[in-house]
DNA sequence: AGAAATCATAGCCTTAGGCTATCAATTATC
DNA sequence: GATAATTGATAGCCTAAGGCTATGATTTCT
């Protein structure tokens, strides 16, 4: 049984009369006749009756009509979800990313996305960045955002950010622009838990410059390190982008060897993007590029 | 987009790998291969992503795979509906009578229809033979039962019944067995209503023993004839089957000329039965021929 | 009775969909 | 880490399904 033989006879059961079904279906008269026949023997029952001139549903036609309107408006539907998924009218994308990254970017991004995009639904992960890609392996995340570098995955480059020294307005450097790695070495660190790329900065920081970090405070989510940084409880390396002055932070520029934590977007490199991943990926990029036009990359 | 093309594609999500799907369909692994891609280019998306040794569902092709079931499962729904159409454990056939046909003979005949074909729904439409005609050409009864000779119907003889005289139980020719048909010009006439067969004998048997019948009552059905013979308001032609001693009357064969009603069976000439009035055609000409074995014929 | 309409049949032709052979890529195995 | 095994894609061929035109048989309208 063929879809084209259902249309066929659908539009006969409709219209009564194989000439004008054929006319509308834009094929040639013998050819609706022969499909018809080949559609009853197959099914072996007569669908219908040479009545006169013209012809209607037998008893078997009846009860076959049914069955093949339903398959028919499925088809439509099936196509016509496809389109809309195309048209990115309709669709879903789920974006993972790692903690820190949440944070400022994204918030603002997807809230960009979605006006664009207004039925496309959006998931978020948040996790680590090894979890993120077994994510993107499995299939459960389109896309992810993360600073490390990863293999093995399709990566481009969304955004380099400076690594700053947060200190609080209180702290005895507040009014300084920048400073050297080397003038921190009396400072109390506050660093975030195992297993964060800034973590792995801060110490690499400390150690270029010859010494090991006093530590106050470790382990603590990007919030809280940042309220502690403003409590005055010691200072933290954080990406520029989340200082924030009216939260009672300051921020260092690193002088020289200024450490500089670069986001990646990455993607499967062998799984087609759908349609709304493509979109967001693109959508991501370019808010990038419009709100940090020098930091971004492509 | 093509019936085999859906099932293809159902079997590759299912297995999640063209190989094992390809043997399932029993076809070649290139040639679904090439059916993959096909379906894939008229809908204009990825329906898999090759990942690695296998395939796996794209994201349109886990919005595409749930439509493909829906219409598989339609089409294995209608072809077992057209089975069971065919095996006559469902359906549904239509017959129309002439009144006074039904009143002995169709309730136990289709009994018998119903207890041989449980599932097979009976309707029964009672009306004059013009109108029953009508009917079979419309298609609303797929066969009927008359008296009368009807043209461009395809016809079988279902069952030759004498006329009789009736006469009630205190008539004075009770006790009689036959009688010849000038024996009754002295009678009174009970006369079944304009346009029924059996009206039409009554005269007919009169005229030919060259008398005018001296009717007492004109009109009634069966039911009310048969009574009113049994009060003894006076005789009625009616066929011997409609005679019941029980019911106060006795039968008086009609000599010389006896008037025969043929019961016809008829079907429409052009239209295909279906199974189910098929079958019914054949259980009304068993049962008569089981049951009226002199009088039955085919 | 003749004209018009309608469906069926016959015969031809193109192409979709099947097959085998083979390549490329990935994964399992030793 | 090299080799074998598995899997999907490609190339090229061939058959048959489904399209077309021409024509015939039947029925209905005028």
């Amino acid at each position: 049984m063929e879809l084209s033989q259902l249309r066929y006879f659908e539009a006969v059961a409709r219209l009564g009369n194989v000439t004008k079904a054929a006319h509308e279906q834009h094929i040639a008269q013998p050819s609706l006749s022969k499909a018809l026949r080949a559609l009853e023997q197959e099914l072996g029952v007569h669908l219908f009756d040479r009545v006169g001139r013209g012809v209607e549903l037998s008893d078997a036609g009846k009860l076959l009509l049914p069955y093949a309107r339903r398959i028919l408006a499925e088809l439509q539907a099936a196509r016509h979800a496809l389109q809309s998924r195309a048209d990115l009218t309709v669709g879903h994308v789920s974006l993972g990313v790692t903690p820190t990254v949440g944070t400022r970017l994204i918030p603002q991004a997807l809230a960009a996305f979605n006006r664009r995009y207004r039925g496309i639904q959006l998931e978020l992960y948040e996790a680590g960045a090894s979890e993120l890609v077994e994510l993107l392996n499995a299939g459960v995340v389109d896309l992810a955002i993360v600073s490390a570098l990863v293999h093995g995955v399709e990566s481009t480059t969304l955004l380099s950010e400076p690594l700053v020294v947060a200190v609080g307005l209180q702290h005895r450097f507040a009014q300084r622009q920048s400073i050297a790695a080397n003038e921190l070495r009396d400072e109390g660190f506050i660093l975030f838990p195992q297993g964060y790329e800034l973590r792995n900065y801060t110490l690499q920081l400390c150690e270029q410059a010859g010494f090991a970090p006093r530590i106050v405070l470790d382990g603590g989510e990007m919030d809280t390190v940042v309220s502690l940084v403003a409590a005055g409880l010691g200072v933290a390396v954080v990406p520029q982008l989340a200082i924030d002055q009216r939260m009672g932070l300051h921020a260092l520029m690193i002088d020289a060897g200024g450490l500089q934590r670069t986001l990646r977007l990455i993607r499967h490199g062998q799984r087609q993007p759908s349609p709304a991943a493509a979109a967001l990926h693109r959508v991501l990029h370019k808010w990038v590029s419009q709100h940090y036009p020098s930091a971004s990359a492509n």
